[in-house]
DNA sequence: CTTACTGCTGCATTCAATGCATCGCTTTGC
DNA sequence: GCAAAGCGATGCATTGAATGCAGCAGTAAG
């Protein structure tokens, strides 16, 4: 798909920063990119291009320029999955922003039941924090985003949302896991671990520490959810995940979880997310399509 | 702005229905043009004609790949008016497809308003009933439509909309004329004109009289709002026009307007849309939001 | 059966895009 | 300070991909 998306080099000029070293990875002589530039500023009558001592950087121009063509190959690929889509073929890439704990058990399970039905159909999953997710939906660097308490969700067109309670981890023989619903003035009896602040938990519980008188001794904080949900195996640490994070009923190994009230930590919503004014490729759509119908079941299980 | 929409032959060729006779209109060979649809074919693995005895047709893909052609045209555009407006020219064209009633007075005044702030905008203003309006805007031959009662709005994305009260316009001497407010009895006295079928305001006063009690004696019939709007002048008939189609309080010349009352005819909708998931260039966006409040303003006028 | 119109293809041509060499400029490193 | 290195821009020769020409095969209309 070669001339399919024209001006496709101003974008390699601008992540090399020079003309030259972007000549170099075109295969192509610097002349012969450079007289390109010339011409499409020329045709614009506006310079795509700042000129620096050491190379060039995008002017104001440039930068529009280069997300109409972000936007123009996003379209492109539209395009072609629904060309193929009326192949029969059912083709196409999904690329998918998400928070860490969509990782281990989630989305494997939701592409791999995906690609039996359409074999022809790739994935790219990229862990991705709450702010990074919005803006690869911007640069159409990801087409759909799945986030856990985004942060702003300007430009980004909520498809569904989805409520999370947060459930305390402990190991099975833990005093706590005889209980049915956890209170956040008994786990201060005990240390905890807590993911860092990015993250959509933590502010969760953050914001109900302000309200409530329960301190929380922290013992342990990292940035890894994976980590977080397997350390108190070994310890009588408490720790907190989502619903979403977690494996099934098995495979949690001589570990329990438990809801901790709503009235202690409020509910927080998963947000499936595309960009605005955004017409997703077939493949995406139809993805999105299921993912939202898995994640109504997967709340009722857990309800 | 030759190659910035590659592609554009398809559509030249769509409307031609032939490649020899598309080759004609663009001044090249149909060798040249033939070749290029092979190459095009090639690239997509699908035919985008169908090879017919006396020319082409556009297969499926084919209509997908036009319908990409013409959202790609108006996202150059879109981003031509956004470099235009950083290089502070102001520059652009804005389409607009409309009702009748907007045609006389509302839309003249408005776009000389537009344009004498920004004297490079262009104009575009095609009168189309309410399906084709519609039609319009999916096909990207207008960014705007204003319409009075629309049909089905599907794909439509609504910007605004504003109450337009039914007024009875008669001469100035008649004897209904005395009266502030209009009922559906009392016009039955009279003659009446109204306007065809498809048209808002027949369809307003068609649902009433199903209801009412009341017959009209239609004595003439019309598609056109001018003529309906003149024709009280020479004679004792009554006909019925919206706000936004009647002049201000002069250049009545020897006609008066009065409301006829909500409770026979219900207020109808005047409807400002865009195309749905669509980024307006920033002429027409602009110029909406110049719509929106005029229409606002406007509607204080008359109530 | 002829005529006219269609899309398609082999071969020669041409012109726009490319490559080469070089200039003028600024920053970097000694 | 002065040479070196890196950058974008430009004049000139070259090349190859797109074009044009002529002719093919097929179908519908008269």
């Amino acid at each position: 798909m070669p001339e399919l998306i024209p001006l496709s080099y101003v974008e390699t000029i601008a992540k090399a920063g020079s003309i030259r070293k972007a000549a170099d990875t075109l295969a192509i002589t610097s002349t012969a990119l450079n007289r390109r530039v010339l011409a499409l500023e020329d045709e614009f009558g506006v310079p795509i291009f700042e000129r620096l001592p050491r190379g060039v950087r995008l002017t104001t121009a440039g930068e529009l320029l280069v997300q109409h063509i972000r936007s123009q190959r996003s379209d492109v690929a539209k395009l072609q999955s629904q060309i193929a889509d009326l192949k029969g073929e059912r083709r196409g890439h999904v690329s998918i922003a998400c928070s860490q704990a969509l990782l281990p058990y989630f989305l494997p399970a939701e592409i791999a039941a995906y690609r039996k039905q359409h074999t022809a159909v790739t994935f790219g999953v990229y862990l991705r924090d709450r702010a990074a997710a919005e803006q690869a939906l911007a640069d159409f660097s990801a087409d759909v985003a799945l986030v856990f308490e985004p942060v702003r969700l300007s430009n980004v067109q909520v498809l569904a949302t989805f409520p999370q309670t947060v459930y305390a981890v402990m190991r099975a023989g833990h005093p706590l896991a005889r209980r049915g619903v956890i209170r956040l003035g008994d786990v201060s009896q005990y240390p905890v671990g807590l993911p860092t602040s990015p993250y959509g938990v933590r502010q969760l519980i953050d914001h109900a520490l302000v309200r409530s008188s329960a301190r929380l001794d922290v013992a342990i904080e990292s940035d890894n959810f994976q980590f977080l949900r397997r350390y108190p195996a070994e310890d009588d640490l408490i720790t907190f995940q989502i619903p979403i994070g977690l494996p099934g009923q098995d495979g949690m190994d001589g570990m329990v979880v438990r809801p901790v009230d709503a009235r202690d930590i409020p509910q927080g919503l998963l947000y499936l997310c595309q960009l605005k004014n955004r017409t997703l490729p077939v493949a995406a759509a139809k993805f999105a399509v299921q993912l939202e119908r898995s994640l109504v079941e997967q709340l009722g299980e857990f309800e």
